[in-house]
DNA sequence: CAAAAAGCTAACGTTCACGTAAAGTAAAGG
DNA sequence: CCTTTACTTTACGTGAACGTTAGCTTTTTG
């Protein structure tokens, strides 16, 4: 049997406000439920935020966000839209891997920068990092 | 002997607007010499414009951006600052390790959805990747 | 030398991603 | 039973990152 939560439920879980939640329903992200009035999230909604979560991670607006969801979701049958649906695939990747690119040279400019504080700092303090 | 840009070679460059150029100078990202009126850009304008759009492919705010410029800048001679400086690192080098995490997972999904795509419209398409 | 092109400041406009306040309903607890 | 507590809709407010327009100077080009 499903989960289910309440808004707030979501909220505490992904640490943001019920008005972010009802936010992406405005913007079709999210399509909880109603018992009533209330809603009431699924694990489909549930799936869904932690994507959002992700991409949010990643500086994608709502609108790219969207578009990545939807590649999960649509089930490919028609092959007109198909090959649209490839490219769109490898568009986001290529900008992925552009990302990839550009993090692992801000993060060794950043190893650098790193290892000429802890020199002058003296080798005292524990570098938080397990090896 | 250095080289010089035009607000407008540099926007041709990077592909944004002098508008854009301009807004950044405002936020003190760039600070180029003046020649009258006229704004006159140095390789270390240039340097700074390029990380600045490194941070925009990675999603940070001008703010962010900033904060990660200054880490190349400042040269740490204040004990006292140096340890926060420090902190700064290694809490943006946090972030960034997400962030690959974020992307790997990403690209594997997708990968996953460009796999099917592919087996249904037959191997007649080129990925376009090279081996 | 006149006109187009490039640059400038100043200021108002716009979109996104929510924050915040108002005003009302519904369930749960002391 | 009354009052918190959770939830709702509606709507105006806000900061970031520019876009756009206006009005003016400077430089280049046919």
């Amino acid at each position: 049997m499903e989960p289910l939560y309440s808004i707030t439920d979501l909220a505490r879980e992904f640490k943001v406000t019920t008005r972010t939640i009802r936010y992406y329903e405005d913007k079709n992200l999210l399509s909880p439920k109603r018992e009533g009035q209330r809603r009431i999230y699924g694990s489909r909604d549930h799936v869904r935020l932690r994507l959002i979560m992700r991409g949010k991670r990643l500086g994608f607006s709502i609108e790219e966000i969207q578009g990545l969801i939807n590649l999960y979701d649509v089930d490919a049958t028609e092959s007109s839209q198909l090959y649209k649906f490839l490219e769109m695939i490898r568009q986001r990747q290529q900008a992925l891997r552009q990302q990839q690119i550009d993090i692992s040279e801000t993060l060794s400019e950043l190893d650098k920068r790193e290892g000429e504080c802890v020199a002058l700092l003296g080798n005292t303090i524990d570098t938080g990092r397990r090896k």
